[in-house]
DNA sequence: GAGTGGTCTAGACCACGAG
DNA sequence: TCGTGGTCTAGACCACTCA
């Protein structure tokens, strides 16, 4: 499909990448140090970091500092669900994943305001949703709520449970989907390369009564997630556009 | 937002991004050589080329090797429009964006024939669309349709022009967004750097019969485009959901 | 403190683009 | 041909992890 890359860190990644599809070098392994690994490859370490760097990126790798590079443990693609959501199903449908969630209090500012429409410095409580499949982090979640609307008994702080019902009925749900490469924060919060790209969805949620009751930021590594979005056509939702 | 970046090619970054915002460089303007950066900013040239790296993902920077680094004509945001599309409107909603589409034929084989639920090597026909914005590239689109669902007359080659309105009435249309880096041959016919996420929207549409019609793959660079999908919730819906 | 990755250097050599 | 970017080297020094 792609024509070889010419350069010798291709070369050496994909030999990489074949020890480990052969099973040669399993999940959790460590790699022998960058050091070594480049002098049996007759590169510099220069060289030997580019290869990983993109066996990084496509989440076969995870570069601990001071440690090592370990084999990754294949993670299975979850499926994020467009749409919204009902009352008690998650934003991520995935059984074993925990979400980890530290609810705080805030108040709107800068790009928060516009999405939540809502008027500067008016308060808001952030559920900041970190998500892991075993023990390593899968997805982050930001998601802000006027404050009226959360939940009165709500503490803040930490709490390790999922995120509770506090659904009103929705009208509408838009959400907007980009592609970047990760903030140096996001990176390290979900120990990614920051060369791996993310699925950036912004959600807006609004109510029957047109107030935005929700306003979600979530950030979905790329090599672990998809979203999918299914629109039913109708004919009337079709004249409708028109 | 995000805490100061410590590196020194971070730094570089940051200066160059600002005499682009400031208007000292203007889009279009060569920069001066890497070489010349390099010693101007008292680093060697791998650190530099870091820094290039960095606001080539960010778009702000085209490089063409053998001929300099260039400041990018800002690149308007475009959205895609989930939820497929009603007959004559294409997918990107965007004027002065003018498409180049490539008809040919072929069977389909590996990941189509899943795609479109077709038994392998049955006819098909691809639509290449590759859109520009000016001179630059913008945007890949590769749609697949039925040999039988194509239009009879239409010759295999080059067109330009708007896809035609060959849409049978839809009836389910699901759209599969994830992100990644793009492939090689991605990045040269985009002209962006290896290292710039792409959204890449695979929509499969299905008419009232249940067959597919289309499937389209779509390749978006995320430094120029977003996608948005918007969902209704009626009272119905939320009962059929449960 | 021993070993690991993270960053950076100074410079070599090759490949491409334009005149 | 000349100037540009593309790749690579050999090695220095710092920062982090873990025993």
């Amino acid at each position: 499909m792609t024509q070889p890359a010419p350069t010798r860190w291709h070369a050496i990644a994909d030999d990489l990448r074949n020890q480990i599809s052969v099973g040669r070098l399993k999940a959790g392994d460590r790699l022998p140090s960058e050091t070594q690994l480049a002098s049996h490859y007759r590169v510099s370490t220069p060289t030997l970091r580019n290869a990983l760097a993109l066996l990084q990126g496509e989440g076969l790798v995870e570069k601990i500092h001071g440690s090592g590079n370990f084999v990754r443990h294949p993670l299975r693609r979850t499926t994020y669900v467009g749409g919204g959501y009902t009352s008690s199903a998650p934003p991520l449908v995935e059984e074993d994943l925990h979400t980890t969630v530290h609810a705080s209090n805030l108040r709107a500012h800068g790009h928060l305001t516009a999405l939540l429409n809502v008027s500067p410095r008016s308060p808001l409580m952030e559920f900041r949703c970190l998500s892991h499949q075993g023990k390593t982090p899968h997805s982050l979640a930001r998601i802000y709520v006027p404050r009226d609307l959360a939940p009165a008994d709500l503490p803040e702080g930490l709490l390790v449970a999922r995120l509770p019902d506090l659904r009103p009925p929705l009208a509408l749900v838009q959400e907007t989907v980009s592609a970047r490469l990760p903030t140096p924060d996001e990176a390290t919060t979900l120990r990614i390369s920051s060369a791996l790209a993310i699925l950036c969805i912004t959600r807006v949620a609004t109510d029957t009564t047109g107030r935005v009751v929700e306003a979600a930021l979530l950030a979905l590594p790329g090599d672990r997630a998809d979203a999918v979005f299914t629109t039913h056509h109708t004919t009337e939702a079709r004249k409708a556009e028109a």
